[in-house]
RNA sequence: GGGCGGUUAGCUCAGUUGGUAGAGCAUCUCGUUUACACCGAGAAUGUCGGGAGUUCGAGCCUCUCACCGCCCA
């Protein structure tokens, strides 16, 4: 058979990746069960991309690996899923949609009313929502696309696109609010809430993020009511008076000086002695009409701390969370002040009627009613004011009015110089920390409102037990004990938003405002007849959904045989930023539903950072897409980088020159092929790798099982850089380097049983690199798997679905002992050819001292792979070190190379003695343990035969190194 | 303030039960030898953050200090 070049001189992905994906599609390689011979399952359920998401860098790498394990695992031959699918994402989808109307000039949200709304949405998922899903299979993602689930699938108004054959995840949703709420583990009450003022809804701890932002400390007076004074005594450490005053007020440092509008008491430690004589009594709040301020009575609580401000605290219960606490322990009314939109209320009584009302119930004239929201105690010119304004106008009245606690200042007149001490408002500029929703960017409110909630501490402990018992193992393993912190204080969760997009509350409501939980209006309306009832506009929390995936996709809560046996899971990989928002709820959620853990190992990955470790952000420019990394490097070079990172809890730095280098990884193996292709390296039908007798190709074969094993290893335990790394050692390293190198002698020359041994060698190798990488570079794996198939026997399958190799019989260690030498024999030589400034391209003899027999008979084995990798002419053997040789020790023998008057005499000896060194360096650290009684009493006897043995290694080099020095005169 | 990590070659990072410190990239030198310059050959590079301890032996275990991250208040 003529050499003919079928592979292309450059492989091009963009051309390829296509259309291998194209052929994968339609042979459904990508199935569950596909390549199937076994009845294990592996099952991994893809963390569900946001329905408005586009492929980031974190996707990229967290579905390569997913993609890694599955593709191994179907070719392993387990009955593999890997479940796709997307989130609805509530706040997200309804954000875009309404970006959209407005550019489009459609009437607003609220202009078009819910139903209309919702259509609208349906209409965009339809139209854009497969976005992330095609940029994922130019990833190569291999899973089962015609299964891709929806998290609001069968929702009212769904028409199904995108997701045609999602199980009805709305209908088992609603199941288990349902079956929740009657078990009394899902609630509605009436308590403080983080609030987006932006979009007009509660959100969950979760999605508030505390950022250090520069604010102010103001500092007033709430003078005693009725006028009342006391002696205010400050003292140092020691007890030593440092102040001593009669004051009329009690001093408070706030940061939000809007919010003393809906002061309930003035609270301080009850250790302070400072305010103990005016505990119990009542103060004045230093704003709104001077002829209705409200009194509040200063309480004790152990909540203010007596070294920060004042302190002396004022409890706004219903705008702080810690005030809130207070407030509750005390008894405090709790005021609301703002809207929902974070504006002063404009609604509810007068400012009269509510500070008269307020007055009362802290005079304990009145008993507070169980609901003050009819109690406005924003005065009127404050009214419908941005919280932010209504701030700037009552410090300007207090400080107007003289209750501003003041300080001297020194000013100095530009112009003349002068120094004036002037006395202005005491504001202390501080770093304060302040919560931001993490959608909208917007601050964050803390309101008083109704919402629902999950009893979680009713629902955590078999999620706790999980991890503890070994049941569930988090990697890293530091991820375990950040899970235990959070699970051990968990707070109740908000699950209820008041958005459209999402799950609506199946709870409806009857005049007396009475609940009736039920699954549908049919159902409520029987638990309530003859009643009027009207629905919760609410819907749930997104993550709520999110955290039925593992058995909604499956289409719980009916089970067929086929999902039964996907469910529990295997593996769960995703970005550790959601341990608590999904990971952890979805163990609460399916112990709660179905008594059973989602999954048995979760891997954490960090954020995916720029090549300096910055967090990715269009303000930085420093986001690198995907896509346009796929389009200029290939997807497989892409996911290599991401296999390669991949060390368990490792930092995750991306750049392109690292992308690039493992492009050139693609390239290599790429023309590797194409070396076998020319070489006539065809796979040859029936070639068994037993039974081969060329050291070379036993050695290549042999060290097959062992790369085989490291990957193994590697994806067995999720140290996905391990395998990476053996993968292109082994290929680029062992195959490339030294393989083709050593075969080529006999690859170009005479034709006979050997050439034929070494081809068909080399194609079965190539084989087994294919499939080896194929889970890490699926789509350059898939080409040549399909152009070396076009000879030799015919590919039975496609490479997605063909076997894992298992070598197990094929090590060899004589051949690789042999090898070995060989290849060390070459470094050797080059190495000193080098340091010799022998030119590269010079052929000079080599003359072989003091060999072994054995060695000998290797040397003619190996003399045209020695003559043609080390550039030597003759190769022979003498009793002696000829004259100017440069020398290279090599176990039992010398080899020389007689490199005449061209030797720098000088430059071999430094050259050896710096060898010499170095050996002499070690021996004496052996020998310092070997002298070591101890040492030899308490290590154990591998340790110290291994140091004998090296020792005895180390110093007949040594010997031989002097020698080679000696001759040299 | 609480919690969890990190500190190893110029850079980015491996180092899985304590027993000869590694890789990739970058750097320098040489080289077009018909698979590959997206290549080949060779070289240089480290008081494994500081200190103390346990041990025959510590990058790895313990304590401590310093600095840097992240999460939660």
């Amino acid at each position: 058979m003529s050499a003919s070049i079928m592979l292309e001189k450059k492989y091009n992905p963009n051309d390829v990746e296509p259309r291998i994906h194209q052929k994968w599609m339609d042979e459904n390689a990508f199935r569950a069960g596909a390549n199937a011979s076994r009845k294990e399952t592996f099952t991994i359920m893809i963390p569900p991309p946001n329905v408005t998401g586009a492929l980031h860098v974190g996707h990229a790498f967290n579905n390569t690996l997913q993609d890694v394990l599955i593709r191994w695992h179907r070719m392993r031959g387990f009955d593999t899923l890997w479940q796709p699918g997307q989130d609805h994402a509530g706040i997200a989808t309804q954000l875009q949609v309404e970006k959209m109307l407005k550019q489009n000039q459609l009437p607003s949200r609220r202009d078009m009313g819910r139903e209309k709304f919702l259509e609208k949405v349906w209409e965009w998922k339809g139209k854009y929502g497969d976005t992330i899903v095609n940029q994922l299979k130019r990833l190569g993602a291999s899973c089962d696309w015609s299964r891709n689930a929806f998290t609001m699938a069968g929702a009212p108004g769904d028409p199904g696109t995108g997701h045609e054959n999602s199980p009805n995840f709305h209908d088992a949703v609603i199941k288990v609010f349902v079956d929740m709420y009657n078990k009394g583990l899902i609630y509605r009450g009436k308590r403080l809430v983080n609030w987006d003022p932006h979009f007009e809804t509660a959100i969950s701890d979760l999605e508030v993020e505390n950022i250090e932002v520069d604010g102010h400390m103001w500092h007033f007076k709430y003078p005693l009511a009725g006028g009342e004074t006391y002696t205010y005594v400050e003292r140092d450490e020691d007890g030593n008076i440092v102040l001593e005053e009669e004051r009329d007020y009690i001093s408070i440092a706030t940061t939000r000086p809007e919010t003393m509008l809906g002061d309930g008491a003035v609270a301080v430690h009850p250790s302070d002695e400072r305010y103990a004589p005016i505990v119990g009594k009542l103060c004045e709040i230093p704003v709104g009409p001077k002829e209705h301020r409200r009194l509040i009575p200063i309480i004790t609580d152990e909540y203010p701390d007596p070294d920060f401000g004042s302190g002396a605290v004022k409890i706004t219960g219903a705008h702080d969370f810690n005030d809130y606490q207070v407030a509750r322990r005390n008894n405090i009314p709790l005021y609301v002040l703002m809207d929902t939109k974070g504006h002063m209320r404009t609604d509810g009584w007068s400012y009269v009627e509510s500070a008269q009302m307020a007055k009362a119930i802290a005079q304990k004239k009145r008993e507070a009613p169980e609901d003050v929201s009819a109690i406005n105690l924003v005065p009127e010119h404050l009214r419908g004011l941005d919280r932010l304004e209504a701030r700037k106008k009552v410090v300007a009245e207090i400080t107007a009015e003289g209750l501003a606690v003041m300080v001297e200042q020194t000013r100095t007149d530009k112009e003349t110089g002068e120094e004036t001490r002037v006395r202005v408002p005491y504001v202390e500029n501080k770093k304060i920390m302040q919560p931001f929703g993490d959608r909208s960017g917007v601050v964050i409110e803390p309101m008083l409102t109704d919402q629902w909630y999950v009893d979680t501490a009713k629902i955590v402990e078999p999620a706790l037990a999980a991890v503890r018992e070994g049941r569930v193992e988090i990697m890293p393993e530091s991820g375990e004990k950040v899970f235990f912190h959070w699970l051990n204080n968990i707070e109740p969760w908000c699950i209820s938003r008041q958005l459209w997009w999402g799950h609506q509350i199946p709870v409806w409501y009857d005049d007396e405002g009475k609940e009736y939980c039920a699954s549908s209006l049919q159902e409520a309306q029987a638990m309530a007849p003859g009643k009027t009832l009207t629905r919760d506009p609410d819907v749930l929390d997104t993550w709520f959904s999110s955290g039925l995936w593992p058995i909604g996709t499956l289409g719980w809560p009916n089970w067929t045989e086929e999902t039964r046996k996907y469910f529990p899971t295997d593996v769960l990989i995703t970005g550790q930023d959601i341990l608590f928002f999904w990971v952890a709820r979805m163990m609460m959620m399916q112990q709660a539903v179905v008594g059973e853990d989602p999954f048995h190992t979760v891997y954490l990955h960090e954020l995916v950072r720029d090549e300096k470790g910055r967090k990715m952000s269009k303000v930085t420019g420093n986001v690198i897409d995907p896509l346009e990394i796929i389009d200029e490097f290939g997807a497989d070079a892409l996911r290599f980088t991401m296999a390669q990172m991949a060390s368990v809890g490792g930092f995750l730095k991306l750049s392109t020159n690292r992308i690039k280098s493992y492009r050139n990884f693609v390239t290599k193996i790429w023309n590797a092929a194409r070396f076998l292709e020319m070489n006539d390296c065809y796979r040859v039908e029936g070639f068994d790798p037993k039974t081969v007798s060329m050291p070379l190709n036993k050695w290549i074969l042999g060290a097959l099982p062992r790369v085989v094993a490291e990957i193994d290893r590697g994806l067995e335990s999720l140290h996905f850089n391990d395998s990476a790394n053996a993968a292109y050692e082994f290929v680029w390293g062992t195959f490339c380097d030294w393989y083709i190198e050593l075969a080529k002698p006999t690859l170009q020359g005479e034709d006979g049983p050997q050439k034929d041994e070494t081809r068909a060698t080399a194609a079965y190798v190539l084989d087994q690199i294919l499939l080896l990488l194929h889970p890490f570079m699926p789509f350059v794996t898939e080409e040549l798997w399909a152009e070396t198939g076009k000879t030799g026997p015919e590919r039975t399958a496609m490479l997605v679905v063909s076997d894992w190799p298992d070598l197990a019989g094929l090590e060899s260690p004589e051949a690789e002992d042999e090898l070995n030498w060989l290849v060390d024999l070459i470094s050797g030589i080059r190495s000193v050819r080098a340091e010799m400034n022998v030119p590269a391209g010079a052929r000079i003899p080599l003359v072989v001292v003091g060999a072994s027999p054995e060695t000998q008979t290797r040397i003619s084995t190996h003399t045209d792979a020695i003559r043609r990798l080390a550039r030597i002419t003759d190769l022979e053997t003498a009793p002696d070190v000829p004259e100017k040789a440069a020398q290279l020790v090599l176990g039992e023998a010398v080899y020389a190379l007689p490199l005449g008057d061209v030797i720098d005499v000088d430059a071999e000896k430094a050259r050896l003695n710096k060898e010499i060194g170095a050996v002499e360096k070690e021996v004496a650290q052996i020998e310092r343990k070997l002298s070591n009684q101890q040492f030899l009493a308490k290590a154990p006897e591998r340790v110290v035969t291994e140091q004998k043995t090296r020792h005895a290694d180390l110093s007949e080099r040594h010997e031989k190194l002097k020698k080679a020095l000696a001759c040299l005169g």
